[in-house]
DNA sequence: CCATTCCATGCATGCGGTTGCAAGGTGTGC
DNA sequence: GCACACCTTGCAACCGCATGCATGGAATGG
């Protein structure tokens, strides 16, 4: 009423405002904003002339609701705050914006939120999804009965076939342990994580394993993937091996930090003179100069670049395999830890 | 035509599939979904139990089309990699989800990007934007005339009057140059930002007119955000004064916490001994016992809170006026600085 | 110059819901 | 037993765009 603002502009213009100023039809401005579809040149013009001058942008609501294509993906991932998801996420919004999807971003507070969140998934028709989050079977099957595409990340379908690119946690620890071992260390202790986080567990299992396949025992301690875990796991650790320990593997670079931390300025040890810490990730704090964790870098640009090049693909071709991709991380020396030359 | 996966859940039952099935019309199906419409209990049952059956769950695009409210609000947030940011998301996405509304995440790897941006923003027809991110004023005038609510996040519209929440940098910098003057530091340094980051500018600028209140010069140097340029200013900063400065204000805790390792390890000082440092917005890492940042911590959750509420406001009312909050940040004492008792 | 082909454009329909309106059914008061 | 009110339900139109089909005009060939 007051301003200069007209009332197409106002509430969003739409392709028959356009048509009606261009002086042609509707399915005519529809044809113009679409790839290769047939407007000769001069009509082409004077479509867009009207629709710059008309503020017109394609109603992407309503093309979704006719193409039942919403150009829209569910980023569903838990934890956010934990330090290596925002770079995780950053990624894999970025890479989607470059092929013209939109990210619809569900953050889990608890895990136990899934089921509301997937409801939303469902009401607004995602083309797909990538989680970074633990989904149980049925929740997975959900995903097969609806024919959304699913890529999984760092995360598998535990008994579901299912896509996903994750990092390889056991050649990961692998080295680590081997590296440790061969450096000398006698007395291991492993920070693993909560039980109802898959990927800890693994990292966890397989450093385990590892020792022992090397002959060296480890106690174990609880983390929750956290600062203070960390080291609340050092000081249970510590007294389990009457200060003993010498060698300690996090399932987390965050956790890692907290005990150096607390093994530094807590129990005065220096690291790695007096206890070496490995950590997983490569997050960014691992390489302050204070920390210079030993840690695994996952390959976050090539894992986010194939869970989006797999979910492109099963969005295109619903019916592809279930593809598993692991991706072997690199070994990064830092500092925290003694190992052989 | 293989599973079980009947036609209707293949693709999303409708309303129409879950009609006939109940034996009703679609729009008693509708409306049983609907908040308060009037349908009998029998009806409802009927209607829900086969809507269960089928699995239907309503098309939230129809829904948005039909209704112009597509429950969608966009997050443009820059950097997300900046330690600060994730937690600001997962805040404002919890709460947002609370209330029944999306996300629809952008994240901008630069900030020329936003333009792009925007055209998306449009076509998805969102029912507001929160805005961590540098907007020019054509750029705020562009959702104006869309009449699109926003609201602004530690920024606030140069020039142009928009609805915005901010954490006071001006008393929170002269909090803590207050504390350091007192305390008796006399060569001051200020860790800037890049020049195009509003706020850093104006903490700096906070920083240094309050210092020259007190009868105090000092030299800035410019960083950018992060853990390296914290340290490669205090490289600049210890030339410029001769290696005689003795406290070092930056305009957020990341640089804080790269200038505290490289004065200790590269440059061999103690801090606070030494060096007093002192950081902005209180992130995890602040906390961290290597460093226990003296810093001015956000008070994220109620910014967050009034974030939301503001622009939940502002789509029910769009004539509202905009409102800018200013929230107090609490001074964390930490034990990077020397402050007096 | 006419027949044929091809391309640009318009018409009309439908995507999956919401909602105003009218009709039918039930309950109430007299 | 009837008139009236009210609540439940169905009908139909519409949100903004995409697209199959029909049409008309230009271009091409003989």
């Amino acid at each position: 009423m007051a301003s200069g603002a007209s009332k197409e502009t106002q509430r969003g213009a739409t392709s028959y405002d356009v048509a009606r100023r261009a002086g042609v039809s509707q399915s005519a401005v529809s044809r113009c904003f679409k790839q290769g579809a047939s407007v000769v040149a001069r009509t082409r013009e004077r479509i867009l002339t009207a629709a710059r001058e008309l503020n017109y942008y394609p109603n992407a609501i309503a093309q979704g609701l006719i193409t039942r294509r919403s150009n829209l993906v569910a980023i569903i991932i838990s934890n956010l705050t934990n330090l290596y998801h925002p770079e995780v996420l950053a990624e894999l919004t970025e890479r989607l914006s470059a092929h013209g999807i939109r990210v619809l971003l569900f953050s889990l507070a608890a895990e136990s939120d899934v089921d509301e969140v997937l409801d939303q998934v469902w009401r607004y028709r995602v083309d797909g999804a990538i989680v970074a989050a633990r989904l149980h079977p049925d929740q997975l099957a959900a995903f097969a009965d609806r024919a959304v595409p699913v890529v999984l990340y760092n995360r598998v379908g535990e008994g579901v076939p299912v896509a996903s690119v994750c990092c390889d946690s056991i050649s990961g620890e692998h080295a680590l342990v081997e590296a440790l071992v061969k450096a000398g260390h006698r007395v291991f202790g492993i920070i693993a994580d909560p039980a109802d986080s898959y990927i800890g567990e693994e990292r966890a299992d397989a450093a385990r394993s590892k020792l022992r396949q090397l002959g060296k025992d480890c106690l174990i301690a609880r983390g929750n993937f956290d600062y203070d875990s960390g080291g609340a796991a050092l000081d249970e650790l510590m007294q389990l091996t009457n200060r003993k320990l010498d060698a300690l593997i996090c399932a987390n670079d965050v956790m890692a930090i907290g005990a150096i931390d607390s093994a530094r300025i807590n129990f005065g040890l220096q690291v790695p003179g007096d206890l070496s810490v490995v950590g997983f990730d490569g997050v960014g704090p691992a390489t302050w100069l204070a920390y210079q964790v030993t840690t695994i870098r996952q390959p976050v640009r090539r894992m986010t670049e194939a869970a989006v090049a797999m979910l492109l693909e099963r969005i295109d071709r619903p019916d592809l395999s279930p593809e598993q991709r692991l991706f072997a991380g690199e070994l990064l020396p830092g500092s925290s830890a003694r190992l052989s030359p």
